[in-house]
DNA sequence: AAATCGTGAGACAACGTTGTCTTGCAGTAG
DNA sequence: CTACTGCAAGACAACGTTGTCTCACGATTT
C-alpha cells in the first residue's frame, strides 16, 4: 500500500460515522452530536487528515481561499517591503495569507502575475500599477474578485485606491527650500510615465511657479546610479542649483553620493521624496518628505478585506498624508548669494 | 443567466468537439489534429476560458501547483527582502510563483504558516527556521514536498541547507580588529537561541581565545533600540571596550546611533555582521562582514527546484562565503593605549 | 393516543477536470 | 478484397468534497 493521502472517507470509516458527518465536523457545523464530533476529531488527529483544498473549492462555488495577492514594484525595496509587511499583518489578523510578486515596472509582468494569482483563486488583489492601463483586469479576473490600487491610480478598472498626497508633499518640499532662501531649485524625477513622478513633478512646478522661480527639471532617472551621474554633471554647470528636490528614495541616495564626492554635501541643500533607513544618520542628515508605507499597506489591506467581505459602496480614494521631516540637509542656506533683485 | 465561469464543456460545445479534446489541447497533448486544436483555442479565447485549478488538481495526483512557500524572519527587513527577491527571480525563470510569510522568530507562527502553505499545495518550502525543532514538518507536510532551509540549520527534518559561514565570518571580524591593535573587543549578539547568533558568538569566542584576550559578551539583544541602550551603558563603564563586534544589522545600527550620541564614533572601532544599505555613506563608513542574501536565495531556490524536479540525492549543506568589507569604522586604532605588558 | 414537529445523520448527486478504455476510420500488408 | 495496424477522438468513470434531500427517532401538542 502506497502513501496515500487520507480522505474524509478514511476518517469516516475510522470514526464509524458517515462521510457527510465528517464534512460537517470539519466545517464546524453545529448540528452534530458532541460525542460523535469528538470521535471524528480524534480520528482526524490519528490519521493526520487534512482537507483537500481543491476538492473543497470545486464543490462550493463561493469558497474563499484565504489568500490575497500583492503586486508591488519590487519586494526588495524598503518602501515595498514595509508595505508588504503591513499588508501581511493586517491580513494575518483575519487569517488571510499573502502572495507577493515584483513587477519591476513592467506592464507585461503585471498582467502575467495578475493571471497567475487569478488562477490560484486569490480572493482579492492589491496592485501598485506598473502599466498605463488596467482595463485587462476585467477580462483576466473573475467578476467577484476586488482590486485595491496603491501608490498609483489605475486606469480602466474601478477599485479603491490608496495614494500618498504626492503633489502636496512636493509643494511642501519646494516651499521649505524657498523659505530657507533658495531660488535655484532643481527637481530630479523618476520614470516619466509613472503616475507618482507625474504628481510630484506637478507639485514642484506649481510651487516653483507660485514663487516666480524658473523650473529646472531632469526626468526619467531609473536608478541610483543614473541620479548620481546626473547630479555630478549638474554641478559642473556655470550656475548650478543651490538646492535639490529628488523624486524618490533611490534618486535621493544617488544625489547624496554625488554631493559627497563633490564635497558639496555641506552647502547644497537637499530634500528627498520618500524616507529611507539611516537618513537620520548621514551627515548632514537628510530632510525628506516621508510617505507612510505601513499606513498605506494597512489602509489597502483593510479596504480589500472589506470588499472581500461584501462591501459594495462606490470605490473610494484614500489619501495618506506625507510628512516633512527636517533633518539638516534641507535647512542649509544657499552659500552663493543670488545676484538678482 | 448569471455570470458563470466558463468550463471545458462550454468550450467543447462552442468548438464543436468533445470535452476530452479540449482537455487535450489545454494540456498541450500532441495527439490532436492541428485544425481542431486551432478551433478549440479560438473558442477558449472568445469565451475567455481558464482552467479550474482545483478540479485539475483533484483529478491528477502528481500535479504541481507551480507555487513555493518562503518563510523568512521578516519580509520587511533588508536581508529577508533581498533573499525574497532572489528566490522570486530564480523561481520566475521556471514559471514558479512565491508565497511569502514572516515568522517574527515565533515557532508557533512557523508551524501555522507551514500548515497554511501545505493546505495551499505549495510544491516546496524555503524556510528560515524560527523554532528549535522542525520535527513537526514530517507530520504537517505531505511526504513529497521538499524543504530547503536557509540561514539557520534545521533539527529533526532532513533537507538541503543554505548557510552563511557565520563562525568563519566572526573569526575574520575579530582578527581584523586585533590586527588594528584592539585588545578589549566586545560582542553584542542577538537572541541567544537563534542558531546564527550561536555560530557568530562561537566564532568570536574562538578568535578571542586564540589571541589570549578576555571575552566580553552581551547576548539576547532583540532590536536596534536595545542595542543602542546597551552600547550607551557599555561606555559608562570604567574600562570600556575599544572595539565592538555586532552580531546582526539591526544591532549594528543601534550601536552606530549610540556611538554617535556619545561622540565616540571617531575613536571606538566597529565591525558589524551583515551589510546594510548606506553603510558606506555613514561617517565613518561602517566595516562589515557581508553576507550575500541574494546568493543564498538563488542557491536555496535552485536546490528546492531541483528537489521538486525529482532530485533524490542526500541532503546537501551549501555554505555561502561572507566577505569583510573594510570601510573605516573597523580600521580605527584604539585611542587609549592599553597599560598591560 | 395520534398527529405534528424538530433535529441529527445518512444517501446521493454534482462540481470541473483528467485517466482509461473504446470506437471509428484511414492506410497498409497479405 | 479482407484483415490488421495505428492513431485521433469520444464515452465514461473517478478524484475528494459539499449541497440537497430524505429518513428515523424522540419530544411536544391536541
Amino acid at each position: 500500500m502506497t502513501h496515500r493521502r487520507p480522505t474524509m472517507n478514511d476518517v469516516a470509516r475510522a470514526a464509524g460515522v458517515s462521510l457527510k458527518t465528517v464534512s460537517r465536523v470539519v466545517n464546524g457545523e453545529l448540528t452534530v452530536d458532541p460525542a460523535l464530533a469528538a470521535r471524528v476529531r480524534a480520528a482526524i488527529g490519528s490519521l493526520n487528515y487534512r482537507r483537500h483544498l481543491g476538492a473543497s473549492m470545486l464543490r462550493r462555488k463561493d469558497r474563499r481561499t484565504g489568500t490575497i495577492g500583492l503586486l508591488v514594484e519590487d519586494v526588495g525595496n524598503p518602501f515595498s517591503a514595509a508595505l508588504h509587511r503591513a499588508v501581511e499583518d493586517e491580513a494575518r489578523a483575519r487569517g488571510v495569507h499573502v502572495l507577493a510578486g515584483s513587477l519591476d515596472e513592467d506592464p507585461d509582468r503585471e498582467r502575467d502575475l495578475v493571471r497567475a494569482f487569478a488562477r490560484r483563486h486569490a480572493d482579492g488583489l492589491i496592485l501598485a500599477p506598473a502599466g498605463p492601463d488596467q482595463g485587462y483586469l476585467a477580462a483576466d479576473l473573475p467578476p467577484d474578485v476586488p482590486v485595491v490600487f496603491v501608490q498609483r491610480p489605475a486606469t480602466g478598472f474601478a477599485g479603491d485606491c490608496v495614494l500618498a498626497r504626492d503633489a502636496a508633499g512636493a509643494v511642501r518640499a519646494v516651499r521649505h527650500l524657498i523659505a530657507y532662501g533658495h531660488r535655484r531649485i532643481a527637481f530630479l524625477g523618476g520614470r516619466a510615465d509613472a503616475a507618482t513622478t507625474g504628481e510630484r513633478r506637478r507639485g514642484y512646478l506649481s510651487a516653483v511657479d507660485a514663487a516666480g522661480l524658473r523650473p529646472f527639471m531632469i526626468d526619467g532617472l531609473r536608478g541610483s546610479q543614473a541620479a548620481e551621474a546626473v547630479t555630478r554633471n549638474l554641478f559642473r554647470r556655470p550656475r548650478p542649483p543651490t538646492a535639490l528636490f529628488t523624486g524618490r528614495n533611490l534618486i535621493t541616495i544617488g544625489a547624496v553620493r554625488a554631493l559627497r564626492l563633490l564635497d558639496r554635501h555641506r552647502d547644497a541643500a537637499l530634500v528627498g521624496f520618500d524616507d529611507f533607513p539611516l537618513a537620520d544618520l548621514l551627515e548632514p542628515a537628510v530632510t525628506v518628505i516621508a510617505q507612510d508605507p505601513a499606513e498605506m499597506g494597512r489602509a489597502a489591506a483593510r479596504a480589500l478585506l472589506e470588499r472581500i467581505d461584501g462591501e459594495t459602496a462606490e470605490p473610494r480614494e484614500i489619501s495618506i498624508a506625507t510628512t516633512l521631516i527636517p533633518r539638516g540637509s534641507g535647512e542649509l542656506r544657499p552659500q552663493v548669494r543670488a545676484t538678482g533683485s
